[in-house]
DNA sequence: TGACCATTGTCC
DNA sequence: GGACAATGGTCA
């Protein structure tokens, strides 16, 4: 029996606002096996019993059971050491403490190198508490690691060079990739608490994640180099047109394509970014907002894609996530919203219904008519 | 301290 | 040889 409240639903919903992954996410990867095998959570239970187990997967669970009212932590079973308890106060940390044991991530995590990763636990400059991976062949506080999985991320460390230096290059896995590119397609420039947040999901070290980002977004400024001139182009002579950088949506099949209503719940995010003042962005602020490059990366990435056709790059329409209730809720106005337009469509012609609705752009069908 | 960028080194 | 993670220099 459980003997400690890990957290309510409302704290998990609080928390998750907060938390780098949405609910969908978690769902996504809970379909690749990605979640905790010990979690002995069932449809018949109203409590969860899940030691350790990060806000925003306690989100998760309560997002695909409703009838959960609490999440709770067994002393009995072995391997789960206590997780984390709700803090009784939420201000002086605003990031919810998504770490617990690493063994409890172990599923959510990306599997171990061949060669574990050699970090250093370094003092921030901030307050915040969390693990700051040195870089990857420094030989300090090993992180623990699971075996490898196939496929998994690799790690491989050669002798080389004359001088003796080693040098690691690691082979990111799928899922580790996955991720990033999601992020990325949302925020090309993330935070020193989003880094290590992302960090720590994908058991990379900060400097890993840090890393990629950069590379990536010279990858992509590369790549819109070469092609922009050539969309641009094309976007005059066919409006519909855009110029995607490939990797923005390529793990995205099916999820991305908002403007044609399909709705990206997962996309929902209260970012942390202090340039941008913790700022909730609704679908209401993406659309008031000047979408330049400074809204990529507020500190440095500027006047780099000015005139540029950043708007191409701009995420599709984002939702802020209240809450669950306020989730389905959306969904509820979703669907409301497309059955008027539905029964419109009875009535209107298809051009009306653009003139009457311009931001549905779903293929119209009139209803039975 | 982080971003950009050129470069290096590794893997496929 | 291409892709790309990692490194180091430079700048703000």
């Amino acid at each position: 029996m459980p003997c400690e409240m890990f957290c309510s639903k409302e704290e998990a919903v609080i928390e998750q606002q907060n938390c780098l992954f949405s609910f969908s996410k978690l769902e996504e990867l809970s379909t690749h096996n990605r979640l905790p095998q010990y979690c002995i959570a069932t449809e018949e239970h109203d409590t969860i019993h899940k030691p350790g187990l990060s806000y925003n997967l306690a989100f998760f669970f309560f997002s695909i059971y409703p009838q959960l009212t609490n999440i709770s932590a067994d002393p009995t079973l072995p391997q789960c050491p206590p997780g984390p308890k709700a803090p009784s106060s939420r201000d002086s940390s605003p990031m919810p403490e998504i770490y617990g044991p690493e063994e409890n991530y172990a599923s959510l995590q990306m599997s171990s190198a061949e060669t574990p990763h050699a970090e250093t636990i370094s003092p921030l400059p901030s307050s915040v508490d969390l693990l700051v991976q040195d870089s990857p062949d420094s030989s300090t506080s090993p992180r623990v690691k699971l075996p490898p999985t196939s496929g998994e991320e690799r790690t491989v460390r050669k002798e080389d060079t004359a001088q003796g230096k080693k040098q690691i290059r690691t082979m990111f896995s799928q899922t580790q990739l996955y991720v990033l590119n999601d992020q990325f397609q949302r925020q090309k420039c993330l935070s020193l608490q989003q880094m290590q947040e992302l960090s720590n999901i994908l058991n990379l070290s900060y400097k890993q994640v840090k890393t990629w980002f950069q590379n990536h977004r010279i990858k992509c400024k590369s790549w819109q180099k070469n092609h922009w001139p050539k969309e641009r182009e094309s976007v005059t002579q066919n409006t519909t047109a855009t110029a995607e950088y490939p990797g923005f949506y390529s793990y995205h099949q099916g999820y991305l394509r908002n403007t044609s209503g399909n709705l990206p719940i997962w996309s929902n995010q209260t970012w942390n970014n202090p340039n941008w003042g913790n700022q909730i962005w609704d679908s209401q602020s993406w659309s008031n907002h000047s979408w330049t490059s400074q809204s990529w990366c507020p500190q440095a990435w500027n006047n780099q894609f000015q005139n540029c056709g950043e708007e191409s790059l701009q995420p599709q329409i984002q939702f802020q996530q209240n809450s669950i209730s306020n989730l389905e809720s959306i969904l509820e106005t979703f669907r409301e919203s497309h059955s008027v337009i539905q029964q419109s469509a009875k009535y209107f012609s298809t051009q009306q219904i653009m003139d009457l609705f311009p931001n549905y752009s779903v293929n119209i069908q009139p209803e039975n008519v």
